[in-house]
DNA sequence: CACGTAGGTGAACGATCGTTCGCTTATGGT
DNA sequence: ACCATAAGCGAACGATCGTTCACCTACGTG
């Protein structure tokens, strides 16, 4: 009697739509990427993204979900096989490993404000938060962790590959606010 | 013979449009504002923008001239009533205190990336760096300059009137790096 | 005072925006 | 094998984008 729950299709391109539009927000920003942008690179019709979303704003949506999960999941498995002084060390890691080498779900979280899409803004600004909760408990000094977050946020903006690893990076920035493991 | 260079008239609204701009980039960002926003803040006709500037990249770089401007000159200032240890202290409180209270033109360099307009990316590329340049003879340690740099530039996202001064968060965000006077 | 021009208006240009529509295709459950 | 339907296509919708055009107005100069 229920309505059977049908399962979608298997081999549908979602994720690559998801994919094109993390790539081209990461990089040109939400206002500077249109929906047939996103639709050219995943190969696809304009049209057919709202077969798998309900609007632009819900795509964002849908790409910002994704890169808080990423950063947050990186966090909790750094911090399972660290203990004592070492955690922050872990976390700081992680999360710059993430952003500078996650790939573009993580940088979309930092380049679009909420602001940016009032339509979503709650949404946006509640995934926020969640990832910034997970580091207060980490960090509960205040300045220290606006100093940490804002220093490992601005990474993507002069980060090359080759030089230092995120992991050395880390590093160098704990232990030039007295954090030593 | 040669054409007599006539002055300006006075009483242009070229500035006017300039500030309307400057808030509405720094509020909405570069491709979240139309020339029609700017005009309609400006108590202008559209059209009217294109007698005081070339296009609406050519209005950014302006923004951007009198962002970095402000910037600079409020380093400079601070860094003539200062001398030994205490240079970088009065250096920081400029900074922050430009971009925290200092209006929405200094806030336009760090929300518009250079790459958001390629059109002028060159331009603003060469005109962020002709700040950070001076940044950096004043903080040669590479990392201490992007820790305080990211942290500081982060700042509007998370400061709010009413809370410890830009003067403040400056010394406290010194101390945590190990910089007393 | 006459005149040239900077500054401004109102309307429109083609392009592109997010989104919707009707139709076709192909897939998975029965 | 059949059919309901998810997924995708081609085309178009009205709205808005940056910009330009022809024209008007008011001020500084000779």
């Amino acid at each position: 009697m229920v309505a059977a729950a049908r399962a979608p299709r298997q081999n549908s391109r979602r994720a690559v739509v998801l994919d094109a539009a993390a790539r081209l927000f990461a990089e040109r920003g939400y206002h500077g990427t249109s929906i047939r942008d996103i639709a050219a690179a995943a190969g696809i019709t304009p049209a057919a993204i709202y077969s798998h979303f309900a609007s632009k704003a819900g795509l964002l949506v849908a790409v910002y979900e994704e890169g808080v999960g990423r950063i947050a999941a990186a966090l909790d498995a750094a911090l399972e096989n660290a203990s004592g002084p070492a955690r922050l060390q872990a976390a700081c890691a992680a999360h710059l490993e993430t952003l500078l080498e996650g790939g573009d779900y993580a940088q979309v979280v930092l380049r679009v404000w909420p602001r940016d899409v009032p339509e979503a803004a709650a949404r946006l600004r509640r995934l926020r938060d969640s990832y910034e909760a997970r580091f207060r408990r980490l960090v509960p000094d205040k300045h220290l962790r606006l100093l940490l977050l804002g220093a490992m946020n601005a990474a993507p903006g002069w980060y090359r590959p080759g030089g230092e690893s995120p992991r050395e990076i880390a590093r160098l920035f704990l232990d030039r606010v007295g954090v030593h493991d």
